[in-house]
DNA sequence: TTGATACATCAAAATATTTTGATGTATAAT
DNA sequence: ATTATACATCAAAATATTTTGATGTATCAA
């Protein structure tokens, strides 16, 4: 069970590092940085097309990166804190490693 | 000056990410978790091919990701603390805002 | 109810990444 | 000197991702 639930973690992990992996995305998330912004926002702001930009909030959303709010016609889009402190954790856990040097190819 | 260095920090939180984007370099890094090791190690305990396995090391590396110490005929890798750091301290910073609200759209 | 706005979705084309198998290089053991 | 081991590199093929332009849907304003 909880081998169960680490895995599923780490596919977590996976796509959300995905979710980090194109220039135009992190251009995005940037912008989320300070708050809230629609898609009409983004595309004033990066110059890029509409529908380039509906496809990586996809994947962000689909990641649980990002999570959105329709007002009438304009959906805003905001970073989730508890995907980015998910992350934060993980390498945490990389980094807590203590050094001993393994035997090797015997 | 001060953009032209964020600038470069930018391309270097984007390479860490693409290096973070596939499922067998997340594999590579979690065995790094509890210290060095070489290919063959990573070989034995992935069952990924030789070739395949220094294609991704090569990315990982080029991200900067990785170090590598050679030993004789073995290469030892290891995670390099520093660039998991500027990971931690750039999702952070994505944390950090003040959920202000922004006029949408006019 | 008509037209405009904001965004999503789709299929095809363009592009990028990954895998494979072969070959290359350096080190070390016999 | 020859052979084996550990790993890197390469080009071609396989596969995945991204972009584009067109079309679809919901909301709102006139």
């Amino acid at each position: 069970m909880l081998k169960e639930s680490s895995k599923v973690k780490k596919e977590n992990i996976s796509k959300l590092m995905v979710s980090f992996s194109d220039p135009f995305r992190l251009e995005i998330i940037d912008l989320m940085m300070d708050g809230e912004v629609c898609v009409c926002d983004i595309m004033k702001l990066t110059n890029l097309s509409q529908s380039r930009i509906s496809y990586h909030i996809k994947i962000l959303k689909e990641a649980g990166l990002i999570s959105d709010r329709q007002e009438g016609r304009w959906v805003y889009y905001s970073l989730n804190k508890e995907s980015l402190f998910l992350i934060k954790e993980w390498i945490t856990s990389l980094t807590d490693y203590s050094s001993k040097r393994k035997r090797c190819c015997e």
